[in-house]
DNA sequence: AATAATTTTTAGTCTAGTCTAAAAATTTTA
DNA sequence: TAAAATTTTTAGACTAGACTAAAAATTATT
């Protein structure tokens, strides 16, 4: 059964949102990030549960099916590869490659993005530290995720960092982020992806989401 | 004016079969290559001389207006610089390329196209011989064409070739085929593309397609 | 030049994917 | 827990881009 470009868009959204929850994925979740209108997903939800990549049940979200997810990880994987290549092969800067990335992840060739996997000498991560699914859809185990990628309520160890510049260095010390430390996220403020930290137990303090990205955290 | 998908292949499906003609494209000759039925294309010229990008007159053809013309250029110069891509950095054959950049050709980005040329060298030709569009929709002036690529009935003077194996040199000793001969397409074989070709006035011999892309041809 | 064959266009229909407005269900608040 | 607010769905409409069938124009053939 062939696949829109549309339905692609769909499915990665649902992923997207899924790896951050495990809730149900709510409709009103769905149409801000497609920036489509409620009853447009409404429409497009049923229509996918129809054949069979979403569960989606009237007013109770939506969630993927086996096979829907394992038609997002091939997005996924495909984007984070072709972000791969944007940044080390064409010179792009990391917060450059987004909307190219969106564009390339649709084009359909399987051997082409096991040609470009080697080429870019099989990253495991993406330029923002997201790891890269394999071809079978399993995800590397990094051991670590960056802080801006942990979900809200949850909690886990500093165990490295994605960048050794002297200033970032320094702002962690001033932060009393060290390795080792306890950190929860409390809240993370939807305008600028900034997050509130408690670091050791502490009362929170807030961080940037630059600063998020850049701090590595195992579970 | 954005320009959809369906709109740049009709451009650049004009654009190709302009190349090989001074007449005006048929609505039967596009709804073939676009695999689409002769009452969609009326549709579609309609719509698109309505934007300018042809020049549209019902019953008589169409042709690229000169808006039209840099559109279907800069698809052109798209598809044959991620040609290039693949054989030479992905390890594709030339043979196979084709459909993939059907597809990357639609990809939108000026700067990753800027990049890509870079990063393959500002190639003048793609896999096939066929000359690369500048930024600004300029030809370069190869001085010689692929035998392959000249239309039917024209004439020219074999300048050099796009292949150097032993087998196919000798291959040409055999059909006598040697710098500066007149070559002259008598017919082309619909089926699998090999050529009629009258060497210097002598009666016609049959070549594959195969040999005819790889002779280069000064006009 | 009249007729036949071919090509092209018109007219009307269909689907995917979107929208708005209104109705229904769920969740929050008093 | 009833009313209010919010979220979600339904119903109906729209557009792009395709289609089929029939009509009109052009081209080829006697």
């Amino acid at each position: 059964m062939a696949i829109s470009f549309a339905e692609e868009n769909y499915l990665k959204i649902i992923y997207r949102l899924s790896e951050s929850t495990s809730d149900d994925i709510s409709t009103n979740a769905i149409a801000e990030l497609t920036q489509n209108k409620a009853a447009s997903v409404t429409d497009m939800l049923r229509k996918m549960s129809e054949k069979g990549w979403v569960n989606y049940q009237k007013y109770q979200g939506v969630r993927l099916s086996e096979a829907g997810e394992k038609i997002a990880l091939d997005i996924v994987r495909k984007h984070r590869l072709w972000e791969v290549f944007l940044v080390n092969k064409m010179g792009f800067n990391w917060d450059e490659v987004h909307e190219i990335a969106e564009q390339l992840e649709h084009i359909e060739s399987e051997v082409l993005i096991d040609k470009l996997d080697a080429f870019l000498d099989y990253p495991r991560t993406d330029p923002h530290g997201d790891p890269i699914p394999n071809k079978k859809g399993e995800l590397p185990q990094l051991g670590y995720i960056p802080l801006a990628n942990m979900p809200m309520g949850q909690a886990g160890k500093l165990v490295g960092v994605a960048q050794d510049s002297a200033v970032f260095l320094q702002l962690l010390t001033k932060l009393n982020l060290k390795l080792g430390a306890n950190l929860e996220i409390t809240e993370i403020n939807a305008f600028d992806l900034s997050v509130s930290l408690r670091i050791d137990g502490n009362p929170p303090v807030l961080i940037s989401h630059e600063v998020a990205k850049n701090v590595l955290i195992k579970r």
